[in-house]
DNA sequence: TTAGCACATGCCAGGGAAGT
DNA sequence: ACTTCCCTGGCATGTGCTAA
């Protein structure tokens, strides 16, 4: 194949020669654009299979739209993320744009250049999981490109858009069961990463409050920190199953330690529910394999994605207001507590 | 009315010309 | 020699126009 010259490139000028068309009648075509005939569409369609020719995402970006959009993921370890992906996705695509992913290694600087890169690429929108980067800094991206966080509370945000589980009400609800099933002594665990304000779990402890004191048990609220790296949260979770003053029950903030938790007390030959309590966050695969089996927080990740999605759209369409929307989580039942 | 055409437009990179 | 300014090429799109 030859390399793409200016002499040898494809572009909606080729085709429009090869069809015997217009440059613009081509690109009604395209657009699905209204005033062209089935015979010419059909021409044109020919020409364009024939020559392999793919319109120029820099030439649309030059008149304002690539029709691709950017998604930026923390990390690809998460077990919630490609529900989340999926359902966003197959929203866009249904509006005719692309969706391309980038990794964030969760680290700040990493998240940064990969959006300034889809700036760069003239992208026409982006989608942001649970972003490290927060507040002005968001904001300033905002004003540049249209934004919509998952995973991350900034109600008061006015740039860009946020669509989250009410991550409160999940909290609440899974601590709540706890309660119903007569636990009293319930202690919650939450990630040891930096604290920033909008992060999910801040919600789900509220809400795990919220219920410990709705019935009456406020005192005996206890948080547990765990690592989210993989070496140190086996040592650190075997160290807490191993403590005298081991709760009776745990809210988990997140599968991500929730399947671990329930892995290793099995381990240790503890009975789960038998010995210890457990409701945990997001209802990734894991939790429900039958081994597993693990009572979990569904996210409704799918439809939070069509939601992101949507607002994104209305967002490239020139929305400037923000919208700032809440999903009903869902309890999983499941026989782990 | 409809189908199709010509042409201006958008923005960036690269190149030439002019200025320091 | 270097900087600044201006012009042009690159490509797809959308408006306004014409012919049938």
């Amino acid at each position: 194949m030859d390399k793409p010259t200016r002499a040898n490139r494809i572009t909606i000028r080729t085709v429009a020669e090869d069809a015997g068309v217009s440059v613009a009648a081509v690109s009604k075509v395209l657009r699905n654009a209204y005033g062209v005939s089935d015979a010419l569409r059909e021409n044109v369609m020919r020409s364009i299979e024939k020559l392999g020719y793919r319109p120029s995402t820099a030439a649309r970006g030059m008149r304002g739209r690539t029709f691709s959009v950017g998604v930026l993921l923390i990390d690809m370890e998460n077990p919630f993320l490609p529900k989340l992906v999926g359902g966003f996705k197959r929203k866009m695509a249904a509006a005719g744009y692309n969706t391309l992913i980038g990794v964030g290694e969760a680290r700040t600087h990493v998240e940064s250049a990969l959006i300034e890169s889809m700036i760069d690429m003239r992208m026409d929108g982006l989608l942001l999981i649970a972003p490290r980067l927060a507040g002005k800094a968001l904001d300033q991206f905002a004003r540049q490109i249209p934004v919509t966080v998952v995973g991350h509370h900034e109600p008061d945000a006015v740039a860009f858009d946020t669509a989250n589980v009410d991550d409160e009400k999940g909290g609440q609800l899974a601590t709540a069961a706890l309660v119903q099933k007569g636990y009293r002594d319930i202690a919650m665990i939450r990630p040891t990463t930096e604290r920033r304000p909008g992060d999910v779990w801040h919600k789900r402890e509220a809400g795990y409050r919220a219920a410990l004191s709705g019935a009456g048990l406020s005192h005996t609220a206890r948080i547990l920190d765990l690592s989210e790296r993989p070496d140190e949260m086996n040592l650190e979770i075997n160290a807490l199953l191993e403590r005298r003053d081991r709760p009776e029950a745990i809210f988990c903030w997140s599968d991500i330690h929730g399947v671990p938790l329930i892995n290793l007390a099995r381990k240790r030959g503890m009975s789960v529910p038998g010995d210890l309590g457990l409701v945990s966050f997001d209802n990734t695969a894991p939790a429900a394999m039958p081994l597993v089996d693990l009572a979990s927080i569904d996210q409704q990740a799918e439809h939070l994605g069509a939601i992101a999605a949507k607002q994104l759209l209305s967002r490239i369409e020139g929305r400037t207001q923000s919208h700032h929307q809440l999903v009903d989580p869902v309890f999983a039942e499941r026989p782990s507590y």
